[in-house]
DNA sequence: AAAATTGTTCGTAAATTTGCGAACTACGAA
DNA sequence: TTCGTAGTTCGCAAATTTACGAACAATTTT
């Protein structure tokens, strides 16, 4: 895009592993994918889409919320959620990054 | 089939956060990194590159074998570790994938 | 005003994760 | 045989995660 320069991919290692680690469970990876899919929805969709207790699911979102993987609006009497764009397009980035340096090298033991 | 009470997590929502969970922690995304930019190397590599003992590097490797992200293998006296390459284009694909679905919708919140 | 709706927060319990030192295994060298 | 090297496993403690029901807050409906 701009500078040539730009090739150190100088990735947040931290950064990084908050994104993985707030996709580290399958309910989350549920919800993600839900909202990723749906546009937006309200809390009760998502808990219905899962086997769980609303107190855990709120749990769950707050975590994806915290991690800056989605973000949450109040609409009296619901709660509207939806994928922070923003920062999905950087983890997207961050995770192309990271696997694309393998892709660079040959592997001992996988010829 | 679908139980309608009982809803359950797909299979590739568990692989995915199988693999997210195991790059959930800095210590394990740096192990990576350093795996992938450098074909293959010992413990004693990776030991170096982190302000952790070894025991505890040993766990965070046996964790990331388990993931199947990476493999060892003995070369008495040392051990050797690499990327399991044919994991690691599975998780690759699964993240590029699940990134994607994302750029097929419009947000409400991000217009 | 009372009741219902929609979620969040609180308190708690159980399980898992993280980290360490020490003990251990397996091997080659002295 | 004894020692040193290279890691793994064990046992433990502290912290975090996961999950739930109950209590709560905010608003709308009855």
């Amino acid at each position: 895009m701009e500078n040539f320069k730009n090739k150190d991919y100088s990735i947040d290692n931290e950064q990084l592993a908050r994104f993985a680690k707030a996709m580290g469970h399958p309910a989350r990876i549920t919800i993600l994918n839900f909202l990723a899919s749906m546009d937006s929805c309200y809390f009760g969709e998502i808990h219905n889409e899962l086997p769980i207790a609303k107190a855990t699911v709120s749990q769950h979102l707050k975590e994806l919320k915290d991690a800056g993987l989605i973000q949450g609006e109040i609409e009296t009497p619901k709660v509207k959620y939806c994928i922070n764009t923003e920062n999905w397009d950087k983890a997207q980035q961050f995770f192309a990054v990271f696997f694309a340096l393998k892709n660079e090298k040959v592997s001992c033991c996988n010829p």
